[in-house]
DNA sequence: TTGTACGCGTTATCAC
DNA sequence: GTGATAACGCGTACAA
């Protein structure tokens, strides 16, 4: 460190060495006698030498740090997430910088600038609900640089993705809700943008469907920022609830945040939950289980998509020819039935 | 990047000109003719230039980033502390490496290693709740390595440090709960190296003396880790509510994961709250009022302690003398008063 | 077996 | 007003 750092010239300097010699000691070199070995690496073991990684990265062009952006490290989803892709970084030898988009494009594209010009060697990325034009992605990959989505992929990029089934996980919570005796069911929905969004309704729309259920496009609401505002949800709640000439018995949250801005709209208008009106998340809280009722959820891989999302990346850094044939890994939610998502009133 | 970098040598070469005469124009430098300037910067911009931090950092030897070292970032209030911290760091063109102990102290002293090694400009950490040893902290901190606690700060170190008045948090839980007829009060405490948890404790202790009520020891239970594991909250409750001959009639709980494993243990035990067992909580989770019954907090303003300590770390890296005179700053806590702490069964 | 010289991208210094 | 050179710390091809 530049208080006090220790170089290699020191080294070489204290043992009467060429740096080279020093260098080669230190690597282990076939070259280097095992005294000159033994008495360089004592030398640097005593005085606590430590390379300099900046030196090395200007060196060999790669700073050996990966950039992840996500909408926010404070979503449970999102900090599970990156423990996943730290615990494999860390052991390859990696160092992991976090932007968070906020759920902005602007930002997003700020943030990515700025993690390109702190020399990344590679990017995992879960795109800003905002996000429609890719151009800022695109101009990156297309020069070779490895980017990996996880969770939020897009499909205009071909590169490897990490995600999981949202159509089932969609799919399930219908069933369940429609088991439960519910007809009339409305999802509030994350950023039309998304094809996850896309992949929830579609999920939606077929269970719908195989029970014999009409589909009503005022049975959904899309929510541009994620439910990161309370009043997008406040605001989808009120037209399905309210503007509607089917009120819904139930519905179905499509993230995290909406999934508790769902709660908080029922608990300030005294809507008891599942009797007033029944519902199922998607969520990754873990204290889920402590709400009254407990919530139904379902429950993404979250640290899991992680390591995946990690392992891909590194794998295609590391490689020296360049990667042509992508992955696009789809892992499994899990269905967690609490009370939330019960029979109606009769 | 290095796929295929721009570098200055390049627009030398493109312009005719040598690389010190492009260094200086994009610096703006006073002795290059506009003429020449024009031409570099709108060359410079056309081919998306951006200069490589890597060459800078190990010429100004320094590498604007700083670390983070946090327990978990799954935690509320450390997820809000970071987002603190990187609206003030951005801002001011640092970047930010994240590194969590998971309340470990060997992976603490692992975490700073490999930040150090990382070249960091400065460290902000609050501590694992198992460090008790800070030697691993001393070393760096006498070589003159700028730190600056922020939560969980250590006394033995003169440092910067950042925190909130935990005393008048715990003082005013207490009186809160003893206001409302609650006489046996338990305390579910942090680790007992940390000074937050000391500190606690004692407003704890002050407010039941000044309210003229015993304080017993066996009233207080310690979790080593920070209530990480459920384990640990479990066996403390355990104790105080069942092989204690004073059974409480209402829990704080010192911090953000005792809190919600608390509410966990008494959903469990079909213990009601508060008629059974009234609660206050530290907690900076931002959906306890979505709870049932929803629960009183005492809540830290965590964004803002973030982005004091980064601007004092700021401070102290960007300072030409080394820093003789460290500031203690000490925010207050928010007591929000819900249902959870009302009144013991008549 | 060890040392010398060079290059990674940038800027400061000195020369013209 | 512009260019050549050295330096930051490291690894390595080449020389000895």
């Amino acid at each position: 460190m530049k208080y006090e750092a220790v170089t290699i010239k020191d080294i070489a300097k204290a043992l009467g060495l060429s740096t080279s010699t020093v260098s080669r000691a230190l690597r282990d070199s076939y070259e280097i006698s095992p005294e000159t070995k033994k008495i360089v690496i004592e030398y640097a073991q005593q005085i606590n030498y430590r390379p300099n990684p900046i030196a090395l990265s200007l060196k060999e062009k790669r700073s050996r740090s990966i950039g992840i952006i996500v909408c926010e490290i404070a979503n449970s989803f999102f900090s599970q997430a990156i423990n996943g892709i730290e615990s494999i970084a860390y052991d390859k030898g990696y160092n992991v910088i976090i932007a968070q988009s906020h759920e902005s494009y602007e930002r997003e594209i700020i943030n990515l600038q700025y993690l390109a010009s702190r020399s990344i060697d590679g990017l995992l990325i879960s795109v800003s609900s905002e996000t429609e034009n890719l151009d800022h992605l695109i101009n990156l990959h297309k020069r070779g640089f490895p980017i990996v989505f996880f969770d939020r992929v897009v499909e205009d990029l071909a590169t490897h993705k990490v995600g999981v089934d949202n159509y089932k996980g969609a799919y399930d919570a219908t069933t369940e809700l429609i088991k439960n005796g519910h007809q009339n069911i409305a999802m509030v929905a994350g950023s039309e943008f998304l094809s996850i969004t896309k992949e929830r309704v579609a999920g939606y729309h077929q269970a719908l469907s195989d029970h014999d259920l009409p589909f009503d496009a005022n049975q959904i609401e899309y929510c541009l920022h994620g439910g990161m505002l309370y009043e997008e949800v406040e605001n989808a709640l009120e037209k399905l609830l309210y503007h509607n000439n089917n009120k819904p018995t139930a519905v179905i949250a499509s993230a995290d945040k909406l999934t508790t801005n769902c709660l908080r709209y029922f608990k300030s208008k005294n809507l008891q939950v599942p009797s007033d009106i029944a519902m199922i998340g998607f969520s990754n809280l873990d204290l889920t289980d402590l709400l009254s009722p407990s919530l139904s959820v379902i429950r993404q891989p979250a640290f899991e998509i992680g390591q995946v999302a990690i392992e891909l990346l590194i794998k295609q850094i590391e490689n020296k020819r360049p990667t042509t044939e992508f992955e696009k890994i789809i892992l499994q939610p899990q269905m967690i039935i609490r009370e939330s998502s019960g029979a109606k009133k009769s």
